[in-house]
DNA sequence: AATGAATGAGGGTTCATTCAT
DNA sequence: TATGAATGAACCCTCATTCAT
């Protein structure tokens, strides 16, 4: 029916818009893109804009959505399906992760761009809903992971489960935000490539969840300092 | 003399402007804050303002490199005159700086603000200016503790040394813009202490720098994925 | 035959079209309603309402006929129909027309809206045209009775006729339309119920139509001002 | 000083605002006037009128306090300072206040449209305010001219002397702001002048606060009518 | 050195209205 | 007949920045 005609018209403007206004926020970053950004390069006046989205952080957050869905498709086939120690699905999750980052580095900037935007304007309702959403089943596959990988000796067991689970998906945060940002600016920096730079960071990372060898190093003293204010 | 009095009289009016601003930058972040509060918050005008920087950005770049100051000095004071071998500099490199951004939030706030904006609005030749001039000799000093680690055989050798440099600072830079984005909301999201999180993440991190006792476990066959694009 | 249901159907459209709008004139002011509004509670689309009218203004005269045209119908039967003096059938006039204000204030704020509108946004043709087509006999019909009062004794004669007639309309006119914008706000004001208050004034207005016992108080000597502009 | 300057400057400025916001104002409708037509008219830019007024109810309530200043002022000379019995007084006071405006017609506008702005949009708080400040002592020196009127023989005593104060000042509002709306169009509607008309509906509402001769003329038993919804 | 005034550019948003279906 | 899509024109407001004092 022509009511088909018309939903399917809708879906098409509003792919047509994220699309647009992904590629600009990842370019420009979400604050700098304007509504009138976004309508000039979908050939669509503001307006029409408003038709589809309330605001800007609501495109936002969809693409983010996008993003997320993504990633949770890819550890479903990637990495949980995969048999293996504990280690080896962790070092999977981990990898998988970042190979895919490489191949699609607008999804780590876009991912850079949300969480920053996150931290400022989102109220923390709004933001939870979207990243806990996004999250999905992901943290409960990842400590079952986990507790396997103690289990079967395969990961170090002097620290508790819930905590190993927080230190990957925080590094995990940390790390694609710092590759989103940036960007292809490592190389100048450092002279060295950025993939190469995350892949060791990663292991290095990784190797620190194996069972350590010797009682952990008795740390040195820690310095005392005083607030810089 | 009088020419004397004008002198010290600016750079009053600096320092003022600079802690009003950071102050400002770090609680509503850096896009959010206009030269408008910055003014009303140093009890002058926008136009007096623009007497002392030239826009939002200078001021900005200026606060971060006050904050990186901080970083170098007390590295040198509490981790450069540190003898220990090779890991257990390193370690305190790491820790040392998480130790001190616990007690002062408001850096890795700032840093966070500053690394983002610096993805975005500063000209590559202004950022590099700002960085490198940041770290003065601290590249140089962590390059020779790594090799030195390696050397007494407290840090693994099948890295190369540059790599694992920049695996050091890009991890720090990293985690501690995630820890200032996250700010106190990490709580919320994983009912576990930030402090606690990132400390832990840090432990792992470093131990993967120890000698790996076995030849590194075979990596699972990376999985092959098509850009989402 | 089906064309007579296309019919039926349009009327009913049109009337709660009419429903709608005056409720949404009257709560919101007429300024203040946008067609969007008015097809949301009708439950049609803004488009649609432009096949029954071409405009807002074109509502809210059809509107104001509608009230207009119920005022006319009560006079027919309240007013002229009751046989008394002049002056009797005069207070008739007013005092019916305030009594039913009283039960229906949504006429007093709907008047007061068209009136505000109609010195502001129609043309004066438009404007002539309803209003005069609103009045239809009235004005022929008040005259009457104002000759006769004037006739038998119960008017005050000092007055040209078709002045009495201009003054009694613009009273009516003037006093229902602040009747309209005070609303309820007056008891907050005065402390005094609006009824009572505008009951007294016609009352006062009313009382000064009697034939004067003694020849008017000579007025105090005009104040000269000069324009304050 | 050069201060004074500033100070003599902003003031000029405001004083241009109002003025073109006045004329505005009356002509167009408040609601019709944009901040971009006072710009135009004040050859000053929108952003410039945000430096002296925070938004368009604010001009308004400006001009209307103004205006509302002139009319105390005028009392203050030509009524108050009046020796004369209660009726005569109060005579003054209506017959004055519309003879000022025959002479300012544009007083009248303002007020017509102040009031009908003050029953959509101003908050309650907000009107009370700018009301009941503008009237200063008037109602006070009102209520004891009306009870001096019933003393001295020259008003009615049938009705308490707070309505009849209410009455005189809803009478006035009212009149006036009809004035007000009809502007120039009276003429053309009902073939006499304007000021004609209304001072007729002046001394027919001033005749009925003289005592009345007769014991009031029985009124005919009132209609009951059901309300039109 | 510091200021107040003024600007221009731009951002978000809303609405009446038209058009193709 | 009714509708969804799209538009373009406005409007309000904010800000960085410059200029004369």
């Amino acid at each position: 029916m022509a009511n088909g005609a018309y939903v399917a018209h809708r879906e098409n403007q509003r792919e047509l818009i994220l699309e647009v206004a992904e590629e600009l926020f990842i370019n420009k970053g979400i604050e700098q893109v304007t509504i009138g950004d976004i309508a000039e390069g979908s050939r669509l006046t503001r307006a029409t804009i408003y038709k589809y989205f309330s605001n800007k952080e609501e495109i936002a957050g969809e693409i983010y959505k996008n993003v997320a869905k993504l990633w949770v498709e890819r550890d479903r086939q990637d990495v949980w399906g995969f048999a293996g120690n504990g280690w080896e699905r962790l070092e999977r999750f981990v990898v998988t992760h970042f190979d895919n980052l490489f191949l699609n580095p607008h999804e780590a900037r876009m991912s850079a761009e949300f969480n920053y935007m996150y931290s400022k304007k989102l109220s923390v309702a709004a933001a939870k809903e979207i990243f806990l959403e996004s999250l999905e089943g992901e943290r409960q596959r990842l400590l079952e992971c986990i507790k396997g990988g103690q289990e079967d000796g395969s990961l170090r067991e002097d620290i508790d489960p819930d905590v190993l689970l927080a230190s990957v998906l925080n590094f995990n945060s940390g790390m694609m935000n710092r590759l989103g940002e940036l960007g292809d600016k490592v190389e100048g920096e450092y002279g060295l490539g950025v993939e190469t730079i995350f892949r060791q960071i990663c292991r290095l990372f990784l190797d620190g969840f194996k069972p350590q060898a010797s009682p952990r190093a008795k740390a040195a003293p820690r310095a005392k300092r005083a607030s810089s204010k």
